[in-house]
DNA sequence: GAATAAACCGACTAAGTGGTCTGTCGACAA
DNA sequence: TTGTCGACAGACCACTTAGTCGGTTTATTC
């Protein structure tokens, strides 16, 4: 028992720090060498509990990655309110972490979405399965809002969807550049002017 | 004369097949060994017309990317008709190369900015540069649609650039995917839907 | 046709790379 | 006390990387 305790906090330390250089330098430009290097470890303790770096980055998509996704993108947007008013909080809070914490990994998704299209194929297929995840879930919350009076009728759920979440993968690109608070203002602002062109009269959004 | 033509001509062939290369799998997954194999060359013959790398990176920056960019997503813009229908129709236009043509060069620029991002200044900075004139046409073009009478004067101009270059980034990454076609039919109808919001009545957008 | 210089070749180097393997060490069970 | 086993150490391997350098080819100029 506390031998399995010891095994889990050093595969956690190791995907931490993994997920945090990873992140920062891209997956191919980060050696296993950086990671131990960073946390004292040796390539033995490294292989002992890890197949190979492949097999490390993916348990570190599904154990981090996808949890920071659920907590920041999908559970927000859950629930009977109306959708464009979660959306739009859930939105301003994540970009809000993004704004103050370089290291938020709320979405290195949209990073490392980029560095294995069209390369690593499966470990594309872990990444595109939370992507769709998060579309369902944005497409259900759009449909719920119709339903509830919210959202105009003959909006296209899915194409919300897909414009939503290309935004937001834009803007996440976008903002580590340059001014991100700025940035982050001026964007919040036409999603709301966007959000008040598919709302209902009768929504009362914003 | 002559000689300079070779030069030039060799020195083309090596960025096309390095953008090329670079593209599908990455700068730093990318070895230069990669590119000289595809083009029959030496070593010798890359680092007679290039100094490094990077040095290389940046020219194909600088002919190539530049290059399309400006004619993609800058001159099409450009007119005095109505910003929002050249906008729609370039976005079109760009979205329906990238479906059909897996190489188009129009956006690499969103893989490189992530690729780079934090990791190489003096690369970002070159990159940061098409970004802003990029920016500051969309701008203008925004402005000049508020001057003609086609945008309502109440839109923040740089607000409205920075939710567009955002989406379309976004929808880029988000393309090379899934259903791609799809994808952009789906992109384009909510793009439309937000500029109805931003325009003037008379304007007659769509 | 000799001289010249640019274009190009490819073996080489030094520094990494992911991954293997033999081993050490301490906890704990018998 | 001894034996077992999991956590970890780190030397090592085969291979790849960006970049160097002495040399050869090729084309032009006089």
């Amino acid at each position: 028992m506390d031998k399995n305790l010891k095994r889990m906090a050093t595969m956690q330390r190791m995907q931490v720090t993994g997920l945090e250089l990873f992140y920062k330098q891209g997956y191919y430009n980060t050696s296993i060498d950086d990671i131990l290097k960073e946390l004292s470890l040796s390539k033995g303790a490294f292989y002992h509990h890890f197949e190979s770096k492949e097999d490390f980055f993916i348990q570190i998509v599904e154990n981090l990655v996808v949890r920071k996704m659920y907590s920041m993108l999908i559970e927000p947007i859950e629930g009977p309110d109306n959708p464009l008013e979660l959306i739009t909080n859930c939105f301003e809070n994540a970009l809000e972490t993004a704004v103050h914490n370089e290291l938020d990994f709320g979405f290195v998704l949209g990073n490392f979405l980029n560095e294995f299209n069209g390369r690593n194929p499966k470990i594309m297929k872990h990444l595109s399965d939370i992507i769709k995840v998060w579309e369902v879930n944005l497409v259900s919350s759009i449909q719920r809002g119709k339903f509830n009076g919210y959202v105009n009728r003959h909006i296209d759920s899915e194409g919300v969807a897909v414009f939503l979440m290309s935004s937001y993968i834009g803007i996440r690109t976008f903002m580590v550049e340059n001014a991100p608070s700025a940035r982050k203002y001026r964007f919040m602002t036409q999603i709301r002017q966007y959000f008040k062109s598919i709302a209902t009269k009768e929504g009362a959004y914003n």
